[in-house]
DNA sequence: GCGATAGTCAACCAAGTGGTTGAATGAAAT
DNA sequence: ATTTCATTCAACCACTTGGTTGACTATCGC
């Protein structure tokens, strides 16, 4: 994996590392709004929010449209979908080992019998 | 969504959001490795590494199982899965969001045809 | 038992995070 | 032109992070 791959990945990552955040991501995915609307169910400051619309945008999960004096955000899906593949690849382990798992469980009695 | 499991999100993903340990991650999904093991290919000192598997393992991307002085760690495959399932939530949404991008770009020429 | 080995723990440090407030910018409405 | 509204910026704070070192604990091999 590239450096700059990396770096996006870390970025992207750390920005779902949040709770408020993935919300913001939540209702995005729904509708497009701005700055002021993604802050508004929150009891931070509206300075506080701006913050991590930031991360999100600096992760490059959402793209910013300036319009006068409002910030319309919308989602990235391409940046969430990288996220997700670099997780995919491990899609084969656990199916692997979960299949592993019920195999040995469903097994038990009849330990010898495959012998 | 739970208290409890978002909490868990915000270990997953602040875990990933790592390169060393997702790189560890990569590793142990090849074969099950000690701590020393783990720690060998990166220049810190084996406390640091240590505090990176306690990282992965409060997160419960990792089991430890303690054999004498060796405590040999494997990843834990639903944990991962977990992840991906918040992120493929949104699947729906970036295959509309590309499929329209795509149509727009390969209407273009035509783009009143189907009023 | 004794020394080497595997690992953690505690204290520390620099840098980063999530939040605040107050002032600044720039567009909209009157 | 003035005010109001949407937003950012800068400085600050408490807390966390990623790393270090040195001391500690426990096990293994002799």
């Amino acid at each position: 994996m590239s450096e700059a791959q990396s770096e996006r990945l870390n970025h992207v990552f750390r920005a779902l590392a949040d709770p408020t955040r993935r919300e913001m991501i939540r209702r995005l995915a729904r509708q497009d709004l701005t700055v002021s609307e993604l802050a508004m169910p929150y009891q931070m400051s509206l300075a506080g929010a701006s913050k991590h619309v930031k991360v999100l945008e600096e992760a490059g999960l959402v793209r910013r449209t300036v319009r006068g004096r409002t910030h319309l955000c919308r989602l990235d899906p391409a940046t969430l979908a990288s996220a997700y593949e670099w997780i995919r690849f491990y899609e084969h382990f656990w199916n692997d080992q979960l299949d592993a798992l019920d195999r040995e469980l469903r097994d038990l009695p009849g330990e010898e019998s495959g012998l």
